[in-house]
RNA sequence: GGCAGGGUAGCUCAGUGGUAGAGCAGCGGACUCAUAAGCCGUCGGUCGCCGGUUCAAAUCCGGCCCCUGCUACCA
């Protein structure tokens, strides 16, 4: 039975361009599990869209003399470009500045403040009198109360590592105007979080499934017991609150943008025709919801996200929040102000996407950090993708156009038992290497599939083809026809990891028409189907690439 | 400080009770269809340290050391 499955990926802030660490993180992991469900023929949405609101944007538009429209403009085109050129197949990439999104963020907000979980409460944040705007912790710097740095920022210092209140600050000043920040009186709207604490962990205890690190992280968060929240700020920037005299506040940013799954499910139904069809992923409960992040993000997606479900009813909770561990690079952790980072639409200038999918999912961090390095790139693109894989293709299709006039070879004979072996062996593999898929082990997934292209390999080795058809053609017809029906199923085994190249493998070895549409299954090729010219799938990288690249690290 | 993850062959890592594994690097071999790729064999580890449970521990328990991350009213 067809299931139902929701991929809801983080939303970018659309103030600078993606890195790989951020691919890696959610939308690559993403991306694959959501071609593996729809080559499955699940029904399969897979949403995300620009987080544009926030005090960033503003303070970016005045600095480039611009606009917030106009930054997050530039941002949006490039996360499209990126992922168009990456092979990341959103069924719907929007905005948080759409009116559809300020339309389901009030109603979400009204329904919770009509239930009691929204109040009113009076707070003390910064106010900087010169720029005449109040201002985020993370906006104001000053003496560290715990240690004697002088440049800490209001929610962190970045010499002795301790978070604070921006009140605690010695000495402050607006990181906007030097001035010194006035402590002021100020309205604002709280979520009670508090009222859902109970339920959240009653529902939490049981996943079992979700990943130690991010239930464990979420059990101790709700154990000490979550802190009510104003998701209000005094800023122009952002979906208006709607209440009576709020005309100076917006909804703050971190209770605006997780509601963007859902208004993008509904601008994605919008769109298709069928305004309702939005329910599928949020009303039935037999749908699962799955929530790609970094894990910086887990809180928003396993306490915050959740309590608001449960305040407003009827929707689906969140199934499972797969967040990935963090990408470092050459040892340090990514860094957008030391361009310590490899930014997408730089790699994509000057790379093809697959090898970066490839190496970026066999190092997924999914249970701790992983490092990446120019060095293990290149070498995972020569020694797996071009020698391992690419040439098994090669090798196979060479041979067949020399000997076999460029057709699937026909036979007379029965399989021999190494090949009927061979042959079982792809098709266990896609219960298998779908069920490493369907439960977020990439990398396994993906080792499992490159393992079965060294057993054909190892069996062209064993049956020598090459050799054969001097003595024995039938065997040599045999064999080939067999490697060619490998081929074409570890195309469609790799084709959520390696959707470039997999379509010309698969095209390679005699198959017609779309791949993905031609489902999780071995597509068999018959005898005398034609071959197309032999192609190499990747081009070998020159070791020299490595100081290269390493060299723009930093710069 | 608290919490979490990790410390396994030169390198990157898998392995959660039963004679230590993979890839790469090194060495040797047979082969020669292929982007000199592929295949086979081999060298190589007191599985962070100490103690405990057990017939048996990398694997469970306790303590300690080291690394990384998180610590949410940043986005």
């Amino acid at each position: 039975m067809a299931e139902t499955v929701l991929a809801a990926v983080a939303w970018p802030y659309a103030n600078s361009a993606l890195h790989a660490g951020q691919i890696a993180g959610a939308y690559l992991p993403a991306d694959i599990f959501s071609r593996y469900h729809r080559m499955r023929g699940n029904r399969t949405l897979m949403v995300s869209g620009s987080d544009v609101h926030g005090t960033p944007v503003t303070i970016r538009a005045e600095e480039e003399g611009s606009t917030p429209e106009a930054v997050i403009e530039r941002a949006h085109a490039s996360f499209l470009d990126t992922f168009e050129r990456f092979g990341i197949s959103f069924d719907l990439f929007t905005s948080t500045g759409t009116p559809n999104h300020a339309e389901v963020t009030q109603d979400l907000f009204l329904r919770l403040h009509e239930q009691g979980h929204i109040y009113e409460a009076e707070m003390t944040m910064l106010f900087d009198p010169e720029a005449e705007r109040f201002l985020p912790d993370r906006y104001v710097e000053g003496g560290c109360p715990y240690c004697d740095y002088n440049d800490a920022r209001g929610d962190q210092c970045d010499e002795c590592g301790r978070t604070m209140d921006a009140l605690e600050l010695i000495a402050p000043r607006s990181r906007l105007s030097d001035a010194t920040p006035e402590p002021r009186q100020t309205n604002h709207c709280f979520l009670k979080l508090s009222d859902f604490n109970d339920q959240l962990l009653d529902w939490v205890d049981p996943q079992t499934h979700w990943r130690p690190a991010v239930r464990n992280f979420t059990l101790g968060l709700l154990r000490e017991g979550l802190h009510d929240r104003a998701i209000t700020r005094d800023i122009e920037w952002g979906v208006p609150v709607p209440l009576d005299g709020w005309d100076e506040k917006r909804i703050y940013v971190w209770f605006e943008a997780v509601i963007g799954y859902l208004s993008a499910t509904k601008e994605w139904a919008q769109n298709s025709g069928q305004p309702d069809e939005w329910e599928a992923w949020w009303k039935d409960p037999a749908a699962r919801t799955v929530y790609f992040q970094g894990k910086d993000n887990v809180p928003f997606h396993t306490t915050i996200w959740p309590a608001m479900l449960l305040g407003y009813g009827g929707l689906n909770l969140p199934y499972d929040v797969p967040a990935n561990q963090y990408v470092t690079i050459s040892g340090s952790k990514a860094s957008s102000s030391r361009n310590w980072a490899i930014w997408m639409p730089d790699y994509l200038d000057r790379h093809d996407p697959d090898p970066l999918r490839y190496g970026l999912t066999a190092m997924m961090p999914e249970t701790s950090d992983t490092d990446f390095t120019w060095a293990e790139y290149v070498r995972r693109n020569n020694d797996e993708l071009v020698a391992r894989w690419g040439n098994l293709v090669h090798r196979v299709l060479t041979l067949t156009r020399r000997h076999f006039d460029a057709r699937v070879p026909g036979t007379e004979a029965s399989p021999s038992p190494e090949s009927a072996a061979l042959l079982a062996r792809v098709d266990a593999a896609f219960e298998e290497v779908g069920a490493h898929i369907d439960g977020l082990r990439l990398r396994a997934a993906l080792q499992t599939a490159m393992g079965l292209a060294q057993e054909a390999n190892r069996y062209l080795d064993e049956r020598a083809p090459w050799a054969a058809v001097r003595e024995d053609r039938e065997s040599a017809a045999e064999t080939l026809s067999t490697a060619i029906q490998v081929i074409a199923g570890l195309a469609t085994l790799l084709q959520p990891f390696l959707p470039f190249t997999s379509p010309r493998a698969w095209a390679l070895a005699g198959c017609e028409g779309e791949i993905e549409a031609a489902g999780w299954r071995r597509t068999p090729v018959a005898p005398g189907t034609p071959l197309p010219e032999p192609a190499p799938l990747f081009r070998k990288l020159d070791e020299s690439l490595i100081d290269e690249e390493e060299a723009r690290l930093g710069q």
